[in-house]
DNA sequence: TAGATTGTTAATCGATTAACAATC
DNA sequence: TAGATTGTTAATCGATTAACAATC
C-alpha cells in the first residue's frame, strides 16, 4: 500500500467544504469560522481545521478565514484550477447520465469522449461527446495523452476494460462498478459503488419495522 | 449518534462477500474459506470471520463456509429476501438512469413510482415505472404504504424535498445529492456523494505527474 | 494424527475528539 | 483588555490486524 502524506479521507472531506464556501461566496459572505463549517457540514471543527491547515492557508484568530482565500486554497490544494480530459467506457444507464451532466470541469475533471461496443451508440453523440468503438480507445489515448478513464460497464467487463486502460497508458480510473479490480499499486483508483447503501436501507429498515414499541 | 449493536461499515462488507459468493454459486463451487473472500475482496479474514459471525452462521474448521449457507445468512441477515417499495424523486439524469436499472430487487429494494414537477415528464414511463407530479407524493405514500424515498433532484432543492418525504411518513432515504439533510435523527439516511473521488483523483493526479523521476 | 480453518481475545493502528496555549 | 477563534498536542475511540486456542 502506497503512503501518502496527504490521507484521502482528508481529500474527501475538502469538496464538502468547498461546496457550502461557494454558496457563501455567491451570497457575499466575507468571512467563516470552522465553527460555522462544522455546524454546516456536521464535521468536527478540529478536524476542518486539520483539513484547512493541509491547504497551507492560516486563519486570523477572532475572525476566522476569508470565503475567497479559503476557496481558493481548495482549488489550489486539489488542483481543481486544471482540467484534466477524460474517456468514458461504457454508455449505458449511468455511462449516459455522466455524459449528460459532465459538470465535472470545477472538479478538474472533463469527459470528452465515450467508448462502447454497442452499433447503434458508435458515432452517435450524446451532450456533444462523441461515441467511439472501443476498438480506438487505445490509440485515441496516446494520441491525445489522455490520463484519465471512466468505467462504467457491466461489472463482468470491468477489469477487462481496467486492463485495456492501464496498457494504454492511462494513470487514473473513476470505477462505478463494484469490482475490486487488479491493476499496478501506482494506478490511481477511486470507486464508486452506487448500491452499497441497500444493505443499510433495507437491514436498519428491518430493525425499526419489527421494533415493537 | 444512535447506537446500533452492528456498525454500518459491518454491514456495507457483506454485500461485498455477497456478490462473489453468488459467482462461485452459479459455478457449482460448494465451499469457501475466509482466505480465498479475502484474497477476492481485499477485506482481512479477520475481519470476515466476524462479519459472517454477526449473521449468526458457523463454519466447519478446515473445511471453510458452505456457499450456499453463506448467500443464504448474509440475506436474512440485510433483510434481502422481502422486497420493498420505493419513490424516487427527481427524474434527471442519475434519476433516469435508475429507473432503466431498477435491478434492485435482490437487494430488497423496488422502485415503483417517480415523481418530478416537469409537465413534459410527468404521465410518461420510464422502464414501466409511471413518473407523478410531486404533489402526489404524500398521498400517494400513505395510501400505498411506502418506506424508502430516493432523492435525485438537484442538490438545491434536496432538504425540502427530503422534508416532504418525512412529512409523508417515509422511514428511509436514499440520498443521491450531496447535501447533508437535517431530518429527525430516528430517519435511516444513506448518503452517495458520486463525486467524491473527484478531489482525490484530481490531486493524485497532480501529485504523480509533478513528481520528477 | 497432522494440519487447515474457524472463532475470539489481545494488540495495533489510524482517525476523531478534547484540551488548551497562542493570538489578534 | 477580554474574548473568540486559530493551531496543535494529548487523549479517546473505533476499526483493523495479529496471535492463538479450539476443532474437525
Amino acid at each position: 500500500m502506497k503512503q501518502y502524506e496527504v490521507t484521502n479521507s482528508a481529500i474527501r472531506r475538502l469538496p464538502v467544504y468547498y461546496r457550502h464556501l461557494k454558496v457563501m461566496e455567491s451570497k457575499g459572505i466575507e468571512y467563516t469560522s470552522t465553527k460555522e463549517l462544522s455546524q454546516l457540514t456536521g464535521v468536527h471543527d478540529t478536524q476542518i481545521r486539520k483539513d484547512i491547515a493541509l491547504t497551507g492557508l492560516q486563519g486570523t484568530p477572532r475572525k476566522g478565514h476569508v470565503v475567497t482565500e479559503l476557496i481558493e486554497a481548495i482549488e489550489d490544494f486539489l488542483n481543481w484550477k486544471d482540467t484534466n480530459s477524460a474517456f468514458l467506457v461504457g454508455v449505458g444507464n449511468i455511462g449516459s447520465a455522466l455524459l449528460n451532466y459532465n459538470k465535472y470541469e470545477g472538479a478538474g475533471l472533463k469527459v470528452i469522449a465515450g467508448f462502447d461496443n454497442d452499433p447503434s451508440k458508435i458515432g452517435k453523440e450524446i451532450n456533444e461527446i462523441r461515441i467511439f468503438p472501443l476498438s480506438r480507445f487505445s490509440d485515441l489515448v496516446k494520441r491525445m495523452h489522455i490520463h484519465i478513464g471512466i468505467i462504467t460497464v457491466p461489472g463482468d467487463y470491468a477489469q477487462s476494460v481496467a486492463n485495456l486502460m492501464v496498457e494504454s497508458g492511462i494513470l487514473a480510473i473513476w470505477n462505478f462498478t463494484p469490482v475490486k479490480l487488479k491493476i499496478p499499486e501506482d494506478i490511481i483508483v477511486e470507486n464508486v459503488d452506487l448500491y452499497r447503501g441497500l444493505g443499510v436501507i433495507s437491514r436498519r429498515l428491518a430493525e425499526k419495522l419489527t421494533k415493537k414499541k
